[in-house]
DNA sequence: GATGTCACG
DNA sequence: GACGTACGTGACATCA
């Protein structure tokens, strides 16, 4: 095995200014230009590309300038002072460049009174005494002097010019100066440097200089050998210049043993994640590279095009499969190496820390639960296992006689942060980072690039743990999990119930312990989680569907929906009233009082009591009393059914809806802020809590009347966009259904085109019935189920399944097929890959066995509707912004609608925007056999914007 | 905390 | 021969 090192050492700087010079004056989507910084990208790219290969690099590092001035100043003055000062256009290019090298992992040196080429002499050469060889990224005429062939115990040192692509060794510099590297200097001390402002001798070029070193050997022989000429100009000129001359060898002469402020180790090139790199191209709209490093992705992971990190790999690979296992290579949590940061000097050293850990786990504290309303209370960092501090900021009781503990102030803090937070050099990985981006955005404090472990868990297993809250995603769980590790619960440091207290009271050991353990074991996930995505096929959905939604949903989160309190207040009044009457009503048909609201009771009075027919239902033993039930007994003439039913409806929509949404109006902005999961539901689809905003009232006209106190703010106006027939039409793609397909492709009604094709007529019943049967279809058919719908024997269910199969071939296949599938995989898969896993599939309970089928044929439909209005909204806002509609803000996703709001007069710009956008969101990732319709409305409130 | 019910796509 | 009957959610009230 060839162990030999490469060291590649990039001269950034030089390199800046001719990418510069060469490329045009592009600008990224925020309008900074980004011309040198795209060309220095493309050739760290190319560099990368090359590492596999022979000649390429094992160790890696771009050195830079920091400051103009340097210690040849003060040896002379006008040592590049001739220099014109930087383009204005390149100017705020650097740090950018800065920002690109991290992005690529890579190490960037600059030291204050050090010339880049000084470092970079000085680092070949240690480089080279430990038998490395050394590449110099550069075509700098003066580092030509490092170059050397190498011997038994030192390295070689060669230069490479990557925008003529040649390689320049010892024959080249021969060819160019004439004289062996060694004497390089000499040359160039002769010859002088107008763009550096090197005097030379004033008159001798490289012609002449080459000539006189090679006559006499070197610079001092030849400037002596001058009194001995014969009359000349070019005597003259030694004589008078010698001193020039002299300086000028010691000016060019590179200073090659600098303190190296990183030690060359450092270097090497490996594990180095590359996340940030694919935020880094994409923030700057370098999309041809992005495009390539997708491209290049594929299955593998992107990192592995970019570093040699074949044992992370490897590991990886040894953990998925045996994912309840514990991480042999990392130490156990150990809850005493953690740091509480309550310095300025401590929290320095923590952001250097980061800035060059470059993956780093974060974590904040709050007051509450609520994003939108909870305090800050500290911030918790992790760079690996057990490297992890507490940084707390609002701790003390909000009693002002308690002593506060030692805390940085919250402004100073944030301030010191916040480039780390939104550098692109460093990866953040949050467990649900949308909490902790909601929270620190209400502080100014941007938080990117992201990674997040629950959504990575999601993708990886989503359908594989217990269903419930986090849907066996949340952190507890994970690290019990993957870590067999069992964090401090909030509960053991804050209390629980009447005893509970806030975490800003907790004592600053104690909070330090939790929530440096939370980054700790969120960093610790991640690693353990991360390669799976590339080696399970989870790397697309994630990267191209999920990550980038996070920050979007954030948004809509924050952007909240304007509410009619009033509207809300008047209705609740109308509900109890209403519902006053109707109780008083129910108790007389009952012949006594009794709680309406409890199922029990009811069951009691209507079947016992009442002596309606009606079975038991359920292990409880207990009736039924559901709508279902209520509406048989009122279809026999039971008046209190009825009565029941309605009162059931006012109920809920009181306390869900009117009585609710007046409550959750946020006091400071007025209005309603859900939170959305994005791992909520097994398919794909987000859902929404406290409250749940996608299951407003719309199917009755009392109802509706709760969607008319969504409303848009004065001037403005709200804009629903809903993807029509969306699964159906997904069904027709995924299934290839001739004629369902034709009927999309020429907008036909598809109820009636089914009901057509059952029944060779349309009417009001024969549409119902087939738009019945086009949901059980999407649903996972049972004959019963069907009979039960629609009222109908099961036989003659049967006989419509069957008719259904017939008319529509492909159906059938595609749900044979599936299940087949699933059965042997133990998941399903949506067109842009998303798995859900089914784990009782092949489960010896029938019953079991079942719903998991239905689920399963249902899953790939539902789950991409959803992939698909999630690539929606991830574009919605740059395209947005790109046609110039800065106002327009998206609100509202309802699985297969987005509500905006709008300035009235951005209508009708907007409008088309919003339909490309939705229409085209499958592609070029897929091509579907089917258009997308798109319905938009307009209003002043939900009610009317449909 | 479980159960039943019902709001949505 | 029994099972239990359409997919995916979340919130609320009641009751143990």
């Amino acid at each position: 095995m060839a162990d030999k090192q490469h060291l590649y050492l990039v001269d950034g700087s030089a390199y800046i200014f001719r990418a510069y010079h060469r490329l045009p004056p592009l600008t990224d989507p925020e309008g900074t230009p980004v011309g040198a910084v795209y060309g220095y990208t493309t050739m760290l790219w190319k560099l990368a590309e090359d590492l596999d290969k022979a000649e390429g690099p094992t160790h890696l590092a771009v050195i830079l300038d920091k400051s103009s001035h340097s210690f040849r100043n003060d040896i002379y003055p006008e040592y590049k002072a001739n220099r014109p000062p930087p383009p204005e256009d390149l100017v705020p290019q650097f740090p950018l460049i800065r920002d690109a090298t991290r992005a690529f992992s890579l190490e960037c040196i600059e030291e204050e009174g050090l010339e880049a080429d000084d470092l970079i002499a000085s680092y070949a050469r240690a480089a080279a005494a430990k038998g490395w060889d050394v590449t110099i990224v550069s075509s700098d005429k003066d580092l030509m002097q490092l170059i050397d062939s190498g011997s038994d115990s030192s390295g070689r040192i060669d230069m490479l010019d990557t925008m003529k692509n040649q390689r320049i060794s010892i024959p080249e510099v021969e060819e160019k100066f004439g004289v062996a590297p060694d004497l390089v200097g000499d040359v160039l001390a002769l010859m002088g440097d107008s763009v550096d402002n090197i005097p030379g001798i004033f008159g001798v070029g490289p012609k002449t200089a080459t000539k006189l070193i090679q006559e006499h050997g070197n610079l001092t022989a030849a400037l002596d050998a001058a009194a001995d000429m014969k009359k000349s100009k070019l005597k003259e000129r030694l004589l008078e210049h010698r001193e020039d001359a002299e300086m000028s060898r010691i000016l060019v002469t590179l200073k090659e043993d600098c303190d190296l402020p990183v030690p060359l180790e450092d270097f090497a090139l490996d594990g180095v994640p590359s996340e940030p790199l694919a935020d880094f191209l994409h923030k700057h709209g370098f999309t041809s590279l992005l495009r390539r490093l997708d491209a290049g992705t594929g299955s593998p992971d992107r990192a592995n095009d970019l570093n040699p990190a074949k044992a992370e790999t490897a590991g990886a690979a040894a953990s998925a499969k045996g994912n309840s296992q514990p991480l042999p290579d990392m130490p156990a949590v150990d809850r005493t190496s953690y740091e509480c940061v309550q310095t300025r000097d401590a929290l320095d050293r923590w952001i250097e820390k980061c800035l060059a850990a470059r993956v780093i786990a974060v974590d904040t504290e709050t007051s509450a639960l609520d994003a939108m309303q909870a305090d800050l209370v500290g911030i918790s960092l992790a760079t690996g296992p057990n490297e992890a501090c507490y940084i707390p900021l609002q701790h003390g009781g909000s009693d002002m006689f308690d002593e506060k503990p030692e805390q940085i102030a919250l402004d100073e803090a944030l301030a010191a942060l916040r480039p780390l937070l939104a550098s692109d050099a460093v990866l953040k990985i949050g467990q649900n980072i949308k909490y902790d981006l909601n929270v620190l955005a209400r502080y100014d404090v941007e938080v990117a690039p992201i990674d997040d472990t629950m959504i990575i868990s999601f993708a990886l297993d989503a359908g594989r743990g217990e269903s419930g809250i986090g849907g066996g995603h949340g952190m507890d769980e994970l690290s019990s999990r993957h870590l067999g590790h069992q964090p401090l619960s909030f509960k053991e440091v804050c209390g629980t119930g009447k005893k509970q207290i806030p975490f800003g009271e907790v004592p600053l050991d104690r909070a330090t312990e939790y929530a440096a353990e939370d980054a700790d074991v969120t960093w610790r996930l991640h690693k353990h989680l991360k390669p799976r995505l590339s080696i399970e096929g989870g790397t697309t959905i994630y990267e191209r569907v999920d990550r980038p939604l996070v920050p979007v949903v954030a948004m809509m989160e924050r952007n909240g929906i304007k509410v009619d309190r009033t509207q809300l207040a008047r209705l609740s009044e109308e509900f109890a009233t209403e519902m006053g009457k109707l109780e008083k009503q129910i108790h007389e048909d009952a012949g006594q009082e009794f709680t309406i609201g409890s199922p029990k009771q009811l069951g009691d009075i209507l079947f016992d009591k009442l002596g309606y027919k009606g079975g038991r239902k359920g292990k409880s033993g207990q009736y039924s009393t559901d709508q279902a039930v209520l509406e048989k007994l009122a279809g026999e003439g039971a008046e209190i059914a009825n009565k029941v039913l309605e009162w059931r409806q006012l109920s809920k929509l009181k306390s869900t809806y009117t009585d609710a949404l007046q409550a959750a109006i946020n006091p400071k902005t007025g209005r309603v802020h859900t939170s959305y999961s994005l791992v909520g539901a097994q398919t794909g689809r987000l859902s929404s809590t406290d409250p749940n905003l996608q299951n407003i009232p719309i199917r009755t006209a009392i109802g509706r009347q709760i969607r008319e106190a969504f409303v848009a703010e004065p001037g403005n106006v709200l804009l629903a966009a809903d993807y029509s027939q969306i699964e159906l039409r997904l069904a027709a793609h995924m299934a290839d259904v001739p004629s369902l397909k034709e009927a999309f492709e020429q907008g036909e009604d598809i109820h009636n085109r089914t009901a057509r094709e059952m029944y060779g007529e349309v009417n009001r019943d024969t549409r119902a019935q087939a738009k019945t049967i086009n949901f059980a279809i999407l649903y996972g058919i049972s004959r019963w189920g069907l009979a039960g719908r629609l009222g109908v024997e099961a036989d003659e269910a049967q006989a419509m399944i069957d008719r259904y199969f017939e008319r529509f071939p492909g159906i059938q296949r595609y749900i044979a097929e599936t299940l087949e599938t699933v059965r042997e995989r133990g998941y399903s898969e949506t067109l842009f890959g998303r798995k859900t896993w089914f784990p009782r599939i092949n489960s010896k309970n029938q019953a079991e066995r079942q719903g998991s089928e239905r689920a399963a044929i249902n899953a790939p439909i539902q789950g991409t509707s959803a992939d698909i209005i999630k690539r929606a909204m991830a574009r919605m806002m740059p395209a947005l912004h790109d046609a110039g509609l800065d106002k327009v803000r998206m609100l509202l996703q309802v699985h297969d609608e987005l509500v905006f709001e709008l300035p009235e007069g951005d209508v009708d710009k907007a409008k088309p925007v919003i339909e490309k956008i939705m229409a085209e969101a499958a592609r070029p990732a897929v091509q579907l056999d089917v258009p997308l319709g798109i319905e938009i409305g307009t209003g002043t409130s939900w009610d009317e914007a449909h």
